[in-house]
DNA sequence: AAAAAAC
């Protein structure tokens, strides 16, 4: 069951010479921006340059081999759902252990003891083996909001780092300041026992810290960190990349998309691959637009693996949806407080998403100014701060936090259970058009800050006029759901929806 | 007409 897993890793580190040192650099890597810039524009369009390995022919084989190749799925008839494209004839079992992976004793330490897990969820059983068995292909991996995406990761960093080399290895680009600090502190926890080092990417305060030139380079086995730290702290050749063994790119889809963070994770790819083309490339994430799927499968090797789910099957059961309708957007504020707050006082905490910064504010201000105690978060803050509101969130201290699409994506409180939109997600691409598209990413991966690891959840979506009707019946049609309505101001209909969802007795 | 992220 487990026998792929012995050879690759175990031989370098046992019998093959120290590995050669950091070739010099000569060139500042920020001296070549214009350049790397340009070469980027012309992968996407797919037409020349082989800087990486054709990208046109990539899309065509990958074609081929989705028609032609039965799916490779594994051993559970139950994982149905998760479609899984695998390169080649490498064949993988799924794992119904953790034993099953062949992790060091230390690492299964800390699943049990630290992470206090059982067994591998669904998406760990299938994807942890074409994580850590050689060849070590390059992984697309979609899965659900809350069903363990961050332990494949992590316990893909921890397993293929070489604890006696003291040199960045593993190297996670995530894209937001919460979310590089909650993934560093899932891969300590777990990583506790191994001894592996590692570092959290993110800025800091400028009078507590050194000045980067000053800065010794980093030696911790895992980096974690944001797009704007990470491409400084290799500019300024503080971070080698040229042992890294493995590069995770969390929330990929959004890493990757052209109004995202596409050129900074394209850069900080070619600068690795520049040094070490064998560097495995792992991306995660809950959504995949089509657009944006395309893009990604030409991004990674051509023989990678595959994981996807149908966008149908992916609005979690254990999460119930509903929407308010409220005459304006005063009334807004008056259902949350009159019903929302006075019913929902005991289901655990919520956190209540708005479109912007400024409305981040006004609603914070409302609802202290009418006694309510709760918290706001968005990106002016100042980094203490941010990491203050999230804590006190975390520690239980506050029950409601307010907050712009900055948490959107992977915070994991497990005591949310509600989720409320104030505005509903709107993609801001179609500039000139007058039609409104609702972003049915974001709206998803909102809904998914409740009902973390199956636990019960409800979102209550507040709509006001035409165009938000709109965006709403948008929603339910793209994920095939049916969002049932809560009458604005009806009691009962806010205690049946609660209780529907399991939040209420 | 937005949010995120480096100075």
């Amino acid at each position: 069951m487990s026998e792929p897993a012995a050879t690759d890793d175990a031989a370098s580190t046992a019998s093959s010479p120290p590995p050669p040192p950091p070739p010099a650099q000569h060139k500042s890597w920020a001296d070549e921006a214009d350049d790397d810039a340009a070469a980027t524009d012309e992968s996407t369009t797919a037409t020349k340059e082989p800087s990486t390995s054709s990208p046109s022919l990539n899309v065509d084989e990958l074609t081929i081999d989705e028609n032609k190749t039965p799916l490779k799925l594994l051993d559970d008839p139950e994982d149905s759902n998760i479609q899984a494209v695998t390169s080649g004839d490498t064949p993988y079992t799924s794992a119904a252990t953790f034993e099953d992976l062949n992790l060091s004793a230390e690492l299964l330490k800390g699943l049990y003891v630290e992470m206090k897990f059982q067994k591998p969820s669904k998406i760990q059983a299938i994807s942890l083996p074409m994580i850590l068995n050689p060849p070590h292909r390059d992984l697309i991996a979609q899965a659900h909001n809350g069903s363990g995406k961050t332990t494949c990761f992590v316990l893909g960093m921890l397993s293929r780092v070489d604890p006696s080399m003291q040199a960045p290895q593993a190297l996670c680009i995530c894209p937001t300041r919460e979310l590089a600090i909650q993934n560093t502190e899932v891969l300590r926890k777990m990583g506790k026992y191994t001894g592996i080092s590692s570092e959290c990417a993110v800025p800091t305060d400028s009078r507590d810290s050194l000045p980067i030139q000053k800065r010794a380079p980093i030696m911790a086995q895992v980096v974690i960190g944001t797009p704007g730290t990470i491409k400084k702290w290799i500019s300024y050749k503080k971070l080698a990349v040229t042992r890294l063994k493995i590069l995770v790119f969390d929330e990929a889809d959004q890493m990757l998309a052209e109004d995202g963070f596409k050129d900074d994770s394209l850069r900080i790819m070619k600068e690795i691959e520049k040094f070490n083309s064998s560097c495995q490339v792992l991306l995660f994430s809950a959504t995949f637009n089509e657009t944006v799927k395309n893009f990604v499968e030409r991004t990674v090797k051509r023989d990678h693996n595959k994981l996807f789910v149908k966008k149908e099957e992916l609005s979690l059961d254990a999460v119930k949806q509903y929407k308010v309708r409220c005459p304006d957007e005063l009334s807004k504020i008056e259902v949350i407080k009159d019903y929302i707050f006075e019913l929902g006082e005991n289901v655990g905490q919520t956190i209540i998403f708005v479109r912007t910064r400024q409305s981040a504010k006004m609603l914070h201000k409302s609802l202290v100014d009418m006694g309510y105690e709760v918290t706001s978060i968005q990106g002016a803050l100042d980094h203490e701060a941010r990491d203050k509101i999230v804590k006190e969130f975390r520690d239980g201290l506050t029950q409601v936090l307010i907050s712009t699409d900055v948490l959107a994506r992977g915070f994991d409180q497990q005591q949310v259970n509600l989720v409320i939109n104030y505005d509903l997600p709107i993609k801001h691409t179609a500039e000139y058009t007058r039609e409104f598209e609702p972003d049915y990413e974001v709206y998803l991966h909102r809904v998914g800050r409740a009902g973390r690891f199956g636990r019960k959840g409800a979102v209550f979506n507040l709509i006001c006029d035409e165009r938000d009707e709109r965006l709403m019946s948008k929603i339910e049609n793209h994920f095939g759901t049916r969002v049932s309505e809560v009458r604005e101001k009806s009691v009962e209909d806010y205690k049946a929806a609660l209780k529907e969802a399991g939040l209420l007795q």
